[in-house]
DNA sequence: CTGTTAGCGCTTTCAA
DNA sequence: TTGAAAGCGCTAACAG
């Protein structure tokens, strides 16, 4: 069914290494050149790419290794990456851990055996020790948005911490006490967002009642809503609450939208990410992630690596740390 | 670096044959077992897949090719694939096309050329052309959710036109006769949808203004909050409007909520799709797609015709339509 | 510039 | 049950 570079052979009468030389970019004579272009045309010739990763040890396909292809957070950094990987002329494989550990590490082992050139992982799991495969074969990996705590991965970051201590100085500044936090509580980002939070008040001599910390499992829209919800019906509602990813900041806007209560007015927002940014009114105070960025930094880093592994030399680890930049809108009043 | 099974041979000293033949769930005495399972153990070995395809001809991985790994319909969906991928014990290669063509043709040569097993494609362009490389290799595809017109291709698809003439008969029904409508104007299911709303009115003898059909691109949150602006600053406003995709609900919904205007008093809504349901209130009616069974569909009908060609039978293409449900909700008036 | 040949890592006859 | 050997489709010396 499908042709193989013998066809072309035994259509062209040339030999293989002249038409895998061609193939491949090679010179050839105009006539032989012209034989074997109407022969792969002819037969629909496609390169089998797997024979040739067989004999090149290399396939110019990255793995992307994703915590949750539903998230959009997710979502448009893999359209970056493969934009970037692309453009760079590597293809882009990606797998969906689907929030679950067992299926993380055995999309680890499936890109091993698929032997792709790098990993770009936005892990599940909090233990390096899921990245043993890669590792035993030589495969650089890069963590994206997420790390492996106590490790010492090569990693391309946003300053959680950082940019959450702002956010919340914001508030501070403009005289809030009674401040509420909606995090994750199961992975990197929320947790550093949280502990930030945390610090941030303990320095300002502000004490945060345990109802004023909402953490939900896993990002989601309703987990957002409901513990909004939960927040606005306390006896002493927060003046201001601060969202710790897109999904939450969705969910909780939704709730604030259908309540008695009007932001700013009533409640004060600010907020990790804002996909939306130019959709709602009033327009909320965000930190925004340099998305574009994190996927060039992440792709070139991991080029890096694959480059350095072809010539056997390694430079440290790097960890990358991208700024994320604070847009003030009026989602905050004075109080 | 990475260890074979050759380095297996070397280490345990029996022949290739019959490491391949244990790895491979085939029976060898319990001592050899042992010794293998050891040397495995020791030696981290990995198969290579590549190597392995190479001669069994099947690489268990079935490719998935989407207009825009951005849109949360397509991440939805590509969860659901993975998992029942998985179940079956087949991998999930995602391209992501971008919403750009020629992306989305090089995408299909690259499944290709990795030799995946199948092909799963929710497609941009609408020339079938784009699939001949699949078509030459005899690797069996399904179009999912969009599939291209004139073509006789085995597709998953759900009854856009049935669903859209019964959103717009309950407004109908309600009175309505100043009806609107947001839909996307470059693909298979906006068209349908277009096309339905257009017919369903014509049936009812209703004349539909230009300014009340807006027409946007590409999927997009931003599209349908700037399109719900135009429609509330007409004249006349219509008195309902039909939200055809996801992205579009969400932004007309906020447009809508930072208006003077209330939905159901203001104005009513019907839509496509409703990823946050349970979130927003009002609820909206809306059309629901089995997002689940769509993809279960999917998998079974590809994995048929990958065991048709193993056989070399091959039975009718099939076009499987799923139905949507509908859910009235409070999101429409009495006129 | 072209062709012969070996070999990438693995599976699969076929004999033993 | 095991092993020797051929071969999947391709590339990369090397010699001509």
């Amino acid at each position: 069914m499908r042709s193989t570079i013998v066809d072309i052979k035994n259509r062209t009468g040339l030999s293989l290494a002249t038409i895998s030389k061609y193939l491949n970019g090679g010179n050839v004579l105009p006539e032989n050149k012209a034989k074997i272009d109407e022969a792969v045309k002819a037969l629909n010739y496609q390169v089998n790419e797997n024979a040739r990763s067989l004999v090149t040890n290399q396939t110019r396909i990255m793995g992307v290794v994703v915590f949750s292809v539903e998230n959009l957070f997710v979502g448009t950094l893999l359209r970056y990456l493969g934009e970037i990987l692309r453009k760079h002329g590597y293809g882009m494989m990606i797998c969906d851990s689907n929030n679950n550990i067992e299926a993380e590490k055995q999309n680890i082992r499936s890109m091993v055996q698929k032997n792709v050139d790098g990993i770009v992982i936005m892990p599940v799991s909090e233990d390096v020790e899921i990245m043993k495969p890669a590792e035993n074969a030589g495969i650089p990996y890069i963590c994206l948005d997420r790390t492996f705590p106590d490790s010492d991965c090569d990693s391309v970051l946003v300053n959680n911490r950082e940019t959450t201590r702002h956010l919340i100085k914001i508030l501070l500044r403009r005289r809030h006490t009674r401040i509420a936090i909606l995090a994750s509580r199961n992975e990197y980002t929320g947790k550093e967002r949280l502990e930030s939070f945390q610090e941030t008040l303990r320095d300002a001599g502000i004490t945060v009642p345990p109802e004023y910390i909402v953490l939900e499992d896993l990002h989601s829209i309703s987990a957002g809503y409901h513990g909004m919800q939960r927040l606005l019906s306390l006896k002493t509602r927060p003046t201001a609450v601060f969202l710790s990813n897109y999904e939450v900041l969705m969910g909780a806007f939704m709730a604030v939208n259908e309540s008695e209560f009007r932001c700013p007015d009533d409640l004060s927002l600010v907020a990790f990410d804002n996909m939306f940014a130019d959709v709602v009114r009033p327009r909320i105070t965000v930190g925004v992630q340099p998305m574009e960025e994190l996927a060039a930094r992440t792709v070139e880093l991991l080029l890096m690596r694959t480059e350095e592994k072809g010539q056997g030399v390694e430079t440290p680890r790097q960890h990358i740390v991208l700024p994320v930049v604070i847009q003030e809108n009026e989602s905050v009043r004075e109080m």
